[in-house]
DNA sequence: TCTTATTCAGATAATAAATATCCGAATAAG
DNA sequence: CTTATTCGGATATTTATTATCTGAATAAGA
């Protein structure tokens, strides 16, 4: 039971993202750069992203990524869904139809028990996740952060973040 | 980001074991027949229940499996832990700490918010399933099921319960 | 007390998933 | 219209999960 790398490195990015001046966006490898990750691996995460219509893409000269919605709409929960899928951990394959004493399958109509423990446990991780938005973490990092820090980021932004081409993927 | 199988299983096999009368046990062959399911990887959960304490094993002749608590103390989330490890399923690296404006170790004593956030999420998903014991399944179970399959059940363990010794491992 | 049958425990292969990478399609600027 | 730039899907490599096998330990019976 883990979590793949790829939801810290998309949460990351689109964390960063929500820093841009408003119509400007981020490249790929200026994402992976900036994390100090492998570019190619960022890109995949990204490309989830976009998919789950989290970010908006341009592709050719001067393309790039931005958040396709406000941060108080995107939780971490869509981050989670968009990059390690939005379907359930555990999966029920209901051995309890099996062996010497098995169920037939039209007394099976309601999940089992384990199950329905499982799926219940999964509602609260994700509620928890969904309760956390781009906007709050955002708001809780300019509180924790070094000023000057907060300065570099901007710096770093303002020289790296390109105006944007309208069309959107 | 799932849960394996062997999570399954060990749930199943210890929610059986609660079925049997006192002071007997079941071999992991039975278990395994029972759930129809491949012996030596059934074998490999038990393993892992007995080394976290869920279980109790004699070896030799008439060896076998017996829960090692009342079943009122022992929980989903013991039972999880045991077979895919306690650990958290979200591992920070630190990806803060690199790059251009990566922050350096001193300023980062506290964890970042997003690990934070997961760290939190993975709480309510541990309490959720500490939530729920093997005897809170059993009176689920005998509530929701077919008399003629609690019978059925209730044969065939005292059919194939066997006195078990009584050192442990 | 010694032998033997039985069972669990740790070490060992095969399979699936996550990680990392590359090349082609698409877009916009010159 | 050509060319430089960027994203998107397809492709290798590594790691974790799934499944299996052989040896160590225990107890019963001779």
């Amino acid at each position: 039971m883990q979590i793949s790398k790829g939801v810290e490195w998309a949460a990351h990015a689109a964390a960063l993202l929500n820093g841009l001046p408003p119509g400007r966006g981020l490249k790929a490898e200026a994402l992976a750069r900036y994390h100090g990750v492998p570019a190619p691996y960022m890109a995949k995460q990204l490309q989830a992203l976009s998919k789950a219509g989290v970010t908006q893409t341009s592709r050719g000269a001067h393309g790039g990524y931005r958040l396709a919605k406000p941060a108080e709409e995107i939780t971490l929960w869509d981050i989670t869904a968009a990059v390690d899928g939005p379907g359930p951990a555990f999966r029920c394959t209901e051995i309890r139809q099996n062996g010497p004493c098995g169920l037939k399958p039209e007394d099976c109509k309601r999940p089992c028990q384990i199950a329905a423990a499982f799926a219940s446990a999964e509602r609260a991780f994700r509620d928890s996740l969904a309760a956390v938005s781009l906007a709050d973490l955002a708001g809780q990092v300019v509180k924790d952060s070094e000023p000057d820090h907060l300065l570099a980021m901007m710096n770093w932004l303002n020289a790296e973040a390109d105006p944007l081409s309208e069309k959107s993927a």
